[in-house]
DNA sequence: GGCTGTCTGTCAGGCACCCGACACTATGGC
DNA sequence: GCCATAGTGTCGGGTGCCTGACAGACAGCC
């Protein structure tokens, strides 16, 4: 939609691409395929992506900004939301979508002036169609998001609050996972605390509360609509 | 392992599969070619199919019987348990090894004498290197589990106590949507108010006060080992 | 500069849910 | 029949976390 005078290319974002985990390990033609079929979208803050329920609209590719993916507890209750994640670059997502051609199972909005790349899920689709074979690796985009809700999901429930947020944070610095290299890690965190209150179903108060006691540990410095991590063993031992 | 006088062949099951949604949409080759690798093992209550941090070892269909998938907190705490789900037939699950060949994220324990199908990892990857357009119906398990994850997530996150019951009740007495007719339902749920606790990350007494409550509207009817749901619109109801 | 909105910090009050305990009741084994 | 075990029903005390409220701090905008 809107123009902006010098759009980037697509090939542009390689780099950033690169130190995603799973791109990293895409065989050259599929990676060249994706770029290749890929729009470059600016989003400023609070533009959604695509909406719950929505019809599928392909593959996204986040190289700049964050996109909050969360789920509006319906027409009766707007109040109430559920913040499943962040996205931060050079995450994938929207991928559920282009393999069972269903609607889309939550909101996806920019928490701040994003760049994505977006593959049009008629583009992706036959390009598969080409190459079947590289069904198996868009489905691990699936398996790591499956492998890391189960985990969530279990933490959620056996965890106390302080233990969760400690973990939530370990996850967060260390990219969910996703990224290339093993032992690097993302030092400051630019998320809020209500946000991250409603990541782990907490209130923004119990939030508040248990990342100072963090603080005072020296293991974060809380800062204003950050974290910063000062000691990631130190944080992974507060999470028991 | 154990040897029983008459085993039975795959193909029996084919009745029972056939009930899946998954597997009743599937393209017959493919079908064909799973059963026809398929090994049928009988394990004995409480006997373990495979462990957290195993290796992979294929994929399972649960024919007979009822499978526990959960979680042990670890070494530290085995006292507390995150029972994810309970498999019933004709689910299938394990399929995420099968991808990305990495460690089970989970305990699979027959939680009764159960008969399972099971397709050696190597059988599978040999065949879908030979059909690998059918990488991506299998995909479609995982897909099917993401949307029931992040549904399961927001909704543990966003409701209080008694939604979070009936509003599993309602998923289970669906089979969590993955049957193939769309209109049928199970009315006796065959799960312990202890298990029920657990997947809901509640304790026993709170589930217990709970499903007298929602007996005494006449929503369900509570045996032993078991919840009978008498109104299924109600209780869909009484989830908001 | 002042004004506005967002985020943070902190308190007091309340209740939903957990925990420990114990009795009771089905079920299966012998 | 008896016993062991697993599951259910119920109480009462404790508490972790929520709700609501408000003040202060920081950033952007005009």
């Amino acid at each position: 939609m809107t123009e902006t005078p010098a759009q980037p290319a697509p090939t542009d974002f390689l780099p950033v691409l690169a130190t995603g985990r799973w791109f990293a390990a895409l065989p050259q033609t599929m990676a060249d395929a994706l770029v290749g079929m890929a729009q470059v979208r600016q989003l400023h803050s609070g533009e959604a992506l695509f909406l719950r329920g929505g019809p599928p609209c392909g593959l996204y590719a986040l190289v700049r900004g964050a996109v909050r993916i969360s789920g509006t507890g319906g027409p009766r209750d707007a109040a109430r939301e559920a913040l499943l994640t962040l996205i931060e670059p050079p995450m994938w997502f929207g991928e559920i979508a282009v393999f069972d051609g269903s609607v889309r199972t939550h909101d996806a909005h920019a928490a701040e002036p994003c760049t994505v790349l977006n593959l049009p899920q008629a583009s992706v689709l036959v390009w598969l169609a080409a190459h079947p074979a590289h069904w198996r690796d868009l489905a691990l985009l699936m398996a790591d998001k499956l492998r890391i809700a189960f985990i969530t999901m279990e933490e959620q429930a056996l965890l106390p609050a302080p233990q969760r947020v400690a973990r939530r944070l370990v996850l967060m610095a260390e990219g969910y996972g996703q990224w290339h290299a093993g032992d690097q890690s993302r030092r400051v965190l630019e998320v809020s605390q209500e946000q991250l209150a409603m990541m782990l179903a907490l209130s923004r108060q119990t939030t508040n509360q248990i990342l100072k006691d963090l603080q005072t540990r020296k293991l974060v410095h809380v800062q204003r609509g950050a974290v910063e991590v000062l000691d990631l063993p130190g944080l992974r031992a507060a999470s028991q």
